[in-house]
DNA sequence: TCTATCTATGAAAACGGTTTCATGATTTCG
DNA sequence: CGAAATCATGAAACCGTTTTCATAGATAGA
């Protein structure tokens, strides 16, 4: 592999004139600049990045951090920010912490090691306080995820509103008995925000909450068809269910279908995210607008970065739709 | 941030015997170990990567090339190969080619400027030869994707075979009118091989192929909506569709239900994958080992950085499932 | 015309580690 | 007991850039 060296060698320069050739400074000669460039072409030169790296101090790389990639909420959250990204220049580190607190204070040394300029978290699995002392050694931005004691950007959605909105739907249309189902992480204030949601339009209405229809621990389509069977099982059942994610909502109905119930008639669900397969099987939901929350939150995080900001709560809050289809 | 010379100071020795510890090299006593251990934990300490990567000429980091994240046989793979990867201390940076040449070509860049220690390519958008010369900077590997000219290690799946299986199922419950419906990528011999395969068993069952039913340019659920309305438009239709991933198939018959046509009754219908939307709606399918193509690939990748192994041709094939469902 | 500023270039330092080489102490072995 | 091998450590070179500093010529302003 050539150097910068090779290259001044060829050229009959410095290796400064030619570092400034690379990075645009001024102060060079069109004709240095031309036998530079042609020497970089002769030699098929490209600068070695960790040699720059190490000199700069940066490494034009962020890290995001997501459960599970497969989870199609966070795909599309990822594909927006891999592109982004990579139309300023930067690359993006995937880590999935698989819901573990380990692996995401794993991951954490990436920021340490200054493997990563910054790092956007989509989730939180240990307390704020664990991953605090890490804001010394870069930028970290919060998507998704929100949280009280985090003194950094974040892009997130009112899922106090979003919830609140999905009941009201259920309850307009004609519901008292409804259920909630949703996933649980303690450490997390979309799940409890959610909650909240939920009972503040169930008790505008005068209904009140029922501990025995507060389901938890549900992610995933098969947890909807676990979610399904522990329904059938009550003896007094609700008519509507609220869940937390469309895969929840589609393992719900699947199973419910297998049974022979009639959706909604037997039981309305309401989904939560809007994703592709909401469209494919006409679940009622509501729509979080993932691509304008990565986007935006890309963006910070490039800028924080490049312009040093100091890190501050500085709360971007977008909004939710809810998308009507055939499940309620 | 401490560097190695903070620490050697602290602990009253070279950077030389600290660095020794950090990389567990023998001939250092229990004593100086104790002594730079305690510094490190004093100062906080830790390497740097930049400086380190650039010392030791490699990355700890590989890149995966794949169309897009959203598309879930994608991101499963990318799912296992992360977690495997980050089990053996690497990481990993998603590319994302948005079947762009040109993105392709960005990307290889990275090889070349020496960010990632090798890569492996889940689809290609350009010829082999645009490809090749990048293996001078480190080894490429394909995983799924496969290419005759390519002399790089390959896991990947017979699609004839597949092809085959799909469209012998689809004989074998009756039909004979059957339509064949993929994408088209022209650098890419999934898509030819898989449409070898369909032709092979039809020509076995003495079915002559026709044109007015080979379809192409589906990837997504839109796609196998417009391909619907294409086969509902027809004069003369076929019966059953062979599709080259669940989304188009999943797509096709959402759309056939629109249209109120029975599935598999007025057109059967047979996916690619075994997504979970697969099962979800009851799609009969072709069950890709993406976990196992995923795993071996990073695996004979990380074994290949770590032993220098030339590159070299080598094939690893694995096997095709057919997934039986109520849409056949 | 003389000085201040701007332009253009290169030598050397710096980034923070790991590796090579040299050296002395200690152990092993014939 | 002497030579060879092993153990333990540090100085210095090295990885390949960018940045600082120094220098000199060209230009502008008074």
């Amino acid at each position: 592999m050539a150097t910068i060296q090779d290259v001044a060698k060829l050229a009959g320069l410095s290796r400064t004139t030619v570092s400034r050739v690379i990075n645009r400074h001024p102060y060079v000669t069109d004709e240095k600049k031309r036998l530079v460039m042609n020497a970089m072409e002769e030699l098929n030169y490209v600068p070695n990045s960790s040699a720059r790296r190490l000199r700069k101090q940066q490494t034009e790389t962020i890290a995001v951090y997501v459960p599970r990639i497969t989870n199609p909420f966070f795909s599309q959250m990822v594909e927006v920010m891999g592109n982004y990204a990579s139309d300023r220049g930067y690359q993006l580190i995937l880590c999935q912490t698989s819901y573990s607190r380990n692996q995401e204070i794993n991951y954490l040394e990436l920021l340490k090691t200054k493997q990563v300029d910054g790092l956007i978290l989509t989730s939180i699995e240990n307390e704020w306080s664990s991953i605090e002392p890490y804001m010394n050694y870069g930028p970290i931005m919060l998507c998704n995820e929100y949280n009280d004691q985090a003194q950094v950007p974040t892009v997130y959605l009112d899922q106090i509103e979003g919830a609140y909105i999905g009941t009201r739907h259920l309850i307009e249309q004609g519901h008292t008995r409804i259920a909630y189902c949703s996933g649980d992480n303690h450490a997390s204030r979309v799940a409890s925000d959610r909650y909240t949601g939920y009972k503040k339009a169930l008790e505008e209405a005068g209904i009140v909450p029922r501990e025995d229809w507060f389901l938890t621990n549900a992610y995933s389509i098969d947890d909807g068809k676990r979610v399904f069977n522990d329904i059938a099982k009550m003896n007094d059942r609700p008519t509507a269910v609220f869940t937390g994610s469309d895969e929840v909502a589609a393992g719900i109905w699947k199973e419910a279908l297998n049974h022979k119930w009639d959706v909604p008639n037997h039981l309305a669900i309401i989904g939560f995210d809007d994703q592709p397969v909401a469209d494919l099987i006409g679940l009622t939901t509501i729509r979080q607008p993932i691509e304008n929350m990565g986007q935006q939150a890309m963006e910070l995080m490039i800028d924080s970065i490049q312009h040093k900001l100091p890190s501050k709560k500085k709360e971007i809050k977008l909004d939710f739709e809810l998308v009507k289809r055939r499940s309620t």
